[in-house]
DNA sequence: GCCTACTGTGAATGCGCTTTCAATCCGGTT
DNA sequence: AACCGGATTGAAAGCGCATTCACAGTAGGC
């Protein structure tokens, strides 16, 4: 590893001129065989690989995509977390991992590779420059990048910007691409009100400052709206976190409360729900633990649903009825529109894709196997 | 995006030399505060963002590391896999995944972004090419990447084998991190010896190709010659793949065999295992099934056993004792190590790091909750 | 009021490769 | 034997930034 080999060491080690050794790389046709094979032979010989940046460089490219999104864990549980092994944080992961796997595929079909940064919280724009200078364009998890670097960024290179709606104005000229969350509540939500028959729901969503539990929630309303049945402003119940541990407290809080009311005489056994919806698939399992444990029968007694489509949902007993989410199918997308973004349709209207989602009828809601 | 700004347009904005401009960026306190708000002004104006390719090549680094592991499933089942959304296809993902998490928040702790990248089985160097030149060390997941491509490019980098033993004498000077494979399976088996006090065992194993399933067959032939028990030479079934439906099936074989043997008059009701091991959790998962199917209890009437401590293990009922592999440390581990190449001990001894694993006693071996 | 010691900044060079543009080579022609 | 068109190859000019090295200011010290 003394000093690492360069196109001037081949091509001098082959008798050629660094503009053959680059083209033999580059464009291996357009030279004869047996030079090539010259020089193939002197590169072996010295360890030699090209550089990336220098080629980069010269031809204003870098073959790289880059995606950044949300730091996976805190750090501060980080040791304790490596033991533990913790189930949410396992569970939200997959989350990012099957975009990151859907884009790297999609990339690599594309001769794409790709540069992944997940963005701490505290880290200011060391993050963006650091990818953003070395790929040739970028998808961002919806608030992982400050809109004002994004608004930089985006005028270098193109971004395409992942889940989450738009966030404000400033930000419509990038690509975008969401899932359906309005539309997939509320076909979860009309099947179970017209194929159940349930009628007493509750909703639990996350804070306010989740855009796709808000979405979730709309598209309840929405269910709610058309079946006729009374439209609530607010989730029933909101959790600061959407993680398995809030889904069992809520299910407590919920049943609790209701346990109190048809005890003062409610309205005829009155408001323990049909169902419950939870804004995501985690806390829906969350919720059907502290069911088991307080011995409330699903879907028997209740029907529970989630929205993600986790592997884990459907490993549960009974299984999750949930919305699917195709994350790889995300990916991808974002891959797609960026190769396109870089090729011909440099300019153009922004674009901004949705989803579809799929409603994945399962044990919970009373479908399905067992 | 008409033509991207350049340190020389920011130097002319705002009235400096491009030094200062690169200044400002790479050693801010170097340069006067006043100075430093006007470069960073016209920069904001111009929407610069720093070429990552020129910083490299003037600086010969990149400030990236990569990661090359397998691709993920066959690109022919890509259209059914993604509506089929394959369990087993998932469950082999977090397996590079874990790694990834890992390699992606060592890496950002050293200010480091990664770049991945499947290979394909198909693809030649251009995998190799596109990474290595791009990094300034990687990792490689054993068998991944051709030894010859190896050699070559180890000479210009750190690089740094995961899993897998050593292959041959042309890779031991590359450092290598790998799982105490032999130890885990040892431990594990030694524990349902002694500790359930089971003696006629099944050990299920992959084909002879998975070096980890040779490990384990090993650490489960140690076992057996310090407990007395019979020492076999060969694992009582191979699988060609290690998955789920070969598990399932693997299973039926062995039951319908002992059904076969103990009919036809086998010493004391014979043969029937009361344990089945397995090389992997996959396997052992399709096991469960299959024993659930022909009603056969666990771990009353036979104990099973995986390896790897995916998660779907302790979800399935029972719960699966099992090996848990550190594949997120692994990942840590490797990105340790590249660092240190390529800070103090860019020389040195070829590191060989050897994991700990830890057994994870669970309901199928009879201990564990429930 | 001249000299030393810094602090900030600019000029210039090169990192390793791609890419015209032009020169050279080749076999076949006239 | 001079000539021609395409196939190969070379020469040279950057790509955008980091980094000496040297040079202006500026203080502080005598």
């Amino acid at each position: 590893m003394s000093t690492t080999p360069t196109v001037y060491d081949v091509a001098e080690r082959s008798g050629v001129s660094i503009a053959t050794v680059s083209r033999v790389y580059r464009n291996p046709d357009s030279v004869r065989e047996t030079t090539r094979e010259r020089v193939l032979a002197a590169a072996r010989e010295l360890g030699y690989v090209p550089s990336g940046n220098a080629r980069g460089l010269a031809s204003r490219s870098t073959g790289v995509l880059g995606l950044c999104f949300p730091d996976y864990s805190d750090p501060d549980t980080e040791t304790e977390a490596a033991a533990a092994d913790a189930d949410d944080d396992h569970a939200f992961m997959l989350y990012s991992d099957q975009i990151i796997r859907g884009m790297e595929r999609a990339a690599r079909r594309h001769g794409y590779a790709l540069l992944i940064a997940a963005s701490l919280k505290g880290g200011p724009e060391s993050l963006v420059a650091k990818v953003a200078g070395r790929v040739d364009g970028f998808a961002v998890l919806a608030r992982t990048v400050p809109t004002e670097d994004l608004d930089v960024i985006s005028r270098r290179l193109p971004v395409v910007m992942l889940a989450g709606p738009r966030e404000n104005d400033e930000l419509d000229h990038l690509d975008h691409i969401e899932v359906a969350n309005a539309d997939g509540q509320r076909e979860l939500t009309r099947h179970l009100i017209e194929d159940h028959g349930l009628r007493r729901l509750v909703f639990v969503g996350g804070s306010k400052a989740s855009p796709d539990a808000e979405a979730r929630f709309r598209g309840f309303q929405e269910a709610c709206r058309a079946a006729g049945l009374p439209v609530r402003e607010e989730p029933d119940l909101r959790t600061e976190m959407m993680t398995q541990a809030e889904g069992e407290r809520a299910t407590d809080a919920l049943l609790d409360r209701a346990g109190e009311e048809s005890g003062d005489g409610g309205p005829g056994g009155g408001t323990v729900p049909e169902a419950m919806i939870f804004a995501n698939d985690q806390m829906a399992v969350g919720a059907l633990h502290a069911l088991d444990r307080r011995g409330v029968r699903v879907p028997d007694d209740v029907a529970v649903t989630g929205f993600d489509g986790i592997p884990l949902s459907r490993l549960v007993r009974p299984a999750l009825t949930t919305v699917r989410q195709p994350m790889r199918q995300l990916g991808e997308e974002a891959v797609e529109l960026l190769v396109r973004r870089l090729g011909e349709e440099r300019d153009g209207e922004p674009v901004s894709l949705m989803l579809p989602v799929t409603v994945a009828r399962r044990a919970s809601c009373g479908c399905g196997e067992r």
